[in-house]
DNA sequence: TATGAATGAGTCTTCATTCAT
DNA sequence: TATGAATGAAGACTCATTCAT
């Protein structure tokens, strides 16, 4: 809704991103977001009034973007075992592009019960959303006979853990900030977004 | 070897243990853990001389834990099937025993270089280890004909991704602390514990 | 190059100036220079950062100042005995104006060997410029025959020694804060500057 | 008067004394001093009841043989200028043997109001003792017309300030505590003591 | 005599926030 | 819009001291 953001505003909101998908909201002090961002700590005060708004405002923002996006994936007119393979496939592409946010949006969803009941009041119609794409296309499934019987909501934590694991185990293996998109990461991406097509499409057949 | 503990010490490191779980190493001040244990937080001090310190000591117990069960639940003579349902379980049932362990340790290794350092070189030998429990395994039962050829990390890593964020989901969901060990969140872990095998197992058929 | 110095910032570091003048680095606490000052102790360290950065831009000014004008005093244009009897005369005069001066850079330089190699450094090429004036001139006079041979290094250290030691003395003696410029005091360095003339003069003459 | 000491207790004052020469009162803390000793810091407080009163002790016990030694150094039954010279050299040769208890007792006398008049008090008498050794001396020799006029306090203060200054240089100068005594130092010293007799003598001459 | 445990007060320093300009 | 100055609260940590054993 707020249409105009003065580059200002913006480049201390970037900053600050950074550093709270690094690090955590306890983990960053508004000194050190305004000395990264090259502007008087002051000023960061009189865009977003405290540190905790400052917070919610980008937290909000990248809790909605990976609820939303997930059922993005799945919001496809397409085969059922198409519609799961690239579900899961854009799901993992989309974590690609942000290997920090899954982790960050949990941390801090943990750690604080506020942020926790605003991300459950969000998720709650995304869920709704999603559960009205998939029961009943694995119900039509089951009646062919081409999958076992399966909850919706259990396939659906399924994908979930496979891909948000993934990006989990990269940055515990792997040094994200330095070794930028190295080889060995990409690879290692590749064959667990592979992996985890197969398993969940495996684990689905009777 | 320090086999005689204080009941302040032990205290201080209970105290301890449970908030830095809960809000982690940057969520949790000295202050805080002296109050709450009931003690001069000069003591702390006393104890362990820095928090660094306090908190290295259970980050250490803790992050071993993590990983030695991990070994400790595949590393049972047992028909293959039987094994890896087992080992799910067992892992699971362990970590209802301390659901915020897993997060914890993840938020702490991506969050802090030296410690994830410290846990790689951990991880190396035990996963050295449980590799070469699995991999002749399912060598034996693809030779077989039993079950699709799949590299035992990715076998391994779904288990892990599947168990671990069922407890990411629960501290997500729930109210771990207040609910306890509500009978809502009791039907939730047993319904993931079920799925996590089934899932798993049905994944490696052919 | 630094013009504008706030008026609360020249205050602070008056304050801490008369402090460490008087008790030294270790004698007085960043606490204490703030509520001297009138100003909230934060403040100290958003000037200065550090009470050692404090310390340091006061204790270098201070050691300058003190070598400085020991070259200063007798780097002038006179025959030999005049160059010495003012020499000792301007030196001594300086003190007066601040006789916490040397004991002060003493202390610090004798307890902290970082503040030694600096003020070692600096003393070097001053040592070198008095000594460059000194030598030749006490070279004329021994081979006119009207002083006996000394070093230079003894001539200085001698004046340095009967210099300083006065004042050094009139902080054992007197009470310099209270007493402020008593007659006491105004007369006791009075006859000690007319001593230490006359004791280097006449130690000269053969 | 405390015939008996014990082993521990006077381990404990020799490293206090070791310390608080080097770093003076405020530098040096009972956790070190006790550490430094291999005791238990409460001990420390079971024998001397405070820190303040442990440094008194050692305070006292240091700024009277500095001022008792300053007599003794002159109380000889010899011919006046042999008495000088001599006095100078025992003064001097007793400094070698503790080069920072000069710095160290003026550094806090000026400090410390308390510990001020403690050492005013006594030197006093002190004062008066050589006073009246020195004064008819001194008369005596003007009257055969040996030296110009000087006062005695005079005479002693030049002394006391060649000296001590002596031991203040070499602090400064010299890394005391590594070069131990070094070759260095030695010249030095040997070549100031030469200088201080000479100098002094000569400064009497008519 | 000796020590481990305990503490209140104090150390330096950083924090988020406010306000006048 | 932007900043320098200012502050109270809190941060980790050390201090000298006491006390029970």
């Amino acid at each position: 809704m707020e249409l105009k953001t003065t580059n200002t505003e913006q480049l201390i909101l970037e900053t600050a991103e950074r550093l709270f998908l690094e690090r955590g909201y306890t983990g960053v002090s508004c000194t050190e977001i305004a000395k990264e961002a090259g502007v008087n700590h002051a000023l960061l005060h009189y865009y977003f009034r405290t540190k905790e708004k400052l917070f919610n405002q980008i937290f909000e923002q990248k809790a909605t973007q990976l609820l939303e996006f997930f059922v993005e994936a799945f919001d496809r007119d397409l085969p059922f075992f198409e519609k799961v393979k690239i579900g899961i496939e854009m799901h993992f592409d989309f974590l690609v592009q942000q290997p920090e946010l899954p982790l960050f949006v949990l941390r801090e969803v943990v750690q604080n019960k506020e942020r926790k009941d605003q991300i459950i009041q969000k998720a709650f119609p995304v869920g709704q959303r999603i559960y009205k794409i998939i029961t009943p296309a694995i119900e039509e499934e089951v009646k062919k006979g081409v999958i076992r019987p399966v909850k919706a909501i259990d396939l659906l934590l399924n994908i979930a853990s496979l891909n948000v694991f993934a990006f989990v185990a990269v940055q515990v293996f792997f040094d994200i900030k330095s070794d930028g998109k190295s080889a060995a990461i990409r690879q290692f991406l590749a064959q667990r977004k592979k992996n985890n097509v197969e398993t969940i499409i495996q684990s689905l057949k009777i």
